[in-house]
DNA sequence: TTTAAAACATGACCAAAGTCATGTTTTAAA
DNA sequence: TTTAAAACATGACTTTGGTCATGTTTTAAA
């Protein structure tokens, strides 16, 4: 076991202590057959934990990468922002997600920035830890290019989404992303509490009309609101709504 | 020198007898140290190769991938059909390009079609040689997490475009793209035959819009047309325009 | 070279969605 | 608990750009 990789092992052994929700980063390396990282792990010291209020960012656009970041708790959302303000999220992380790779790969600018959507607790793994066991280890390399490929299908399969669909659809679309991304296993129904702002900037639309088809889909039962929290009533309704 | 390595240099070495212009294999694999591939060549043999009709389709959507594609001579696009068959191209090869490799990676059928432009030539490396090089060769594995990074980084990048900018920029910005993916090094002026169709496929909309739109930069000099041919007159009018 | 089909072009119209204004509700700080 | 700010909500209006129709030009096949 090198210096690297035990070096790993710390912040993953400090997340473990602050956090029960490491089954993410648990079945991340334990995918990567051969590495066995979590299981010899002995050593327990500081790693480079924080702690962040809602919106509170993380990054931002122009900065340099330090290294990797690992979600142990929380949300977090990545955005984009254009020369009129204007905010297109493109990532939504939740526990057990990696994120702020793609430029970390590059040694490149973070070309998004990201802010907690509520309270959250991430771990930075230094670049040069992280650089050296992609390259080094051939299983984390393999898992690094699956999560690459996956996201670029996924932001390909947005783009003819907004291309082509309606605002209706797409809002309908971006709830069905929130449930999917964070609907918990044992909850029955999904509710969250998430800014119109946000949601409109999820579904790449103005605020207003963002606010107004979600009063068309509480009108038509399939959701309802309370208190500004959303809740999905009518799933299929959403998933299946015509353009 | 394994078997998958000498099976690899047999397709560039093929390659290499029908086509000058290989620069960009050549440097692909010259960036990757300590591979070396094409200077160790020494068999030559038949590759699968294959020529392409301009409209011809190399795959579609919901096939298995063979292997990975490497452009050595034309134009290609790839691109995804919605459910009412609208089309949005999502990437532009030219020669010295790969292509197909993110669903090789994942194993998973195409998302995506690829047609040639103009008559082509590409050439298949087979599945197995590609997945046995890329994990076993650290500067491959690291070659692709490069391009998997760029791909994704634009396509970001394409989202909030889409999202925010208006038609006439989407237009001029799909004008742009074709300038700098296909104009060539001794060209002054930059001139290409597209369709209008597959021209508002890229851009994002609807034909007629993006003919109104060609037609409003040709009343500003912005580019000219000759037989349907658009010719970019102002560069930077195109760039700078605003929204 | 002729001719049919495809591609290009433009007008007319309309629906979708963006902007601005204004008022209400909710949140969070004093 | 009060109060100011932020978030939510909706109306009114306007603009953008999509659709359909129709005509012209260009291309490619007979």
């Amino acid at each position: 076991m090198n210096a690297i990789e035990a070096r790993l092992k710390k912040s993953a052994i400090v997340q473990k202590e602050f956090s029960n929700d490491l089954d993410g980063f648990n079945s991340f390396l334990s995918d990567a057959k051969g590495l066995n990282l979590l299981e010899e792990i002995s050593t327990k010291e500081d790693a480079d934990k924080r702690t962040c209020k809602k919106k509170e960012t993380i990054y931002a656009e122009g900065q340099y990468p330090k290294g990797i970041y690992f979600l142990s708790k929380g949300k977090i959302k990545a955005y984009k922002t254009n020369d009129q303000g204007k905010e297109f999220i493109t990532d939504l992380y939740k526990e057990g997600d990696f994120f702020g790779y793609a430029s970390l790969l590059e040694d490149n600018k973070y070309t998004e920035s990201t802010t907690a959507l509520e309270d959250s607790t991430v771990c930075l793994i230094p670049k040069e830890d992280f650089f050296a066991l992609i390259y080094k280890n051939a299983d984390v390399s393999r898992k690094f290019i699956s999560l690459l490929s996956n996201n670029l299908k996924d932001k390909e399969e947005k783009l003819i989404k907004l291309a082509y669909n309606s605002v209706r659809k797409r809002v309908a679309e971006a709830l069905s992303t929130l449930s999917n991304r964070y609907k918990k296993e044992n909850e029955v129904s999904f509710t969250i509490h998430i800014s119109r702002e946000d949601l409109a900037n999820l579904a790449g639309t103005a605020t207003e009309t963002t606010i107004r088809t979600l009063s068309d889909f509480k009108e038509e039962g399939l959701i309802s609101i309370e208190r500004g929290s959303i809740s999905i009533i009518d799933y299929d309704g959403l998933a299946g709504m015509r353009n």
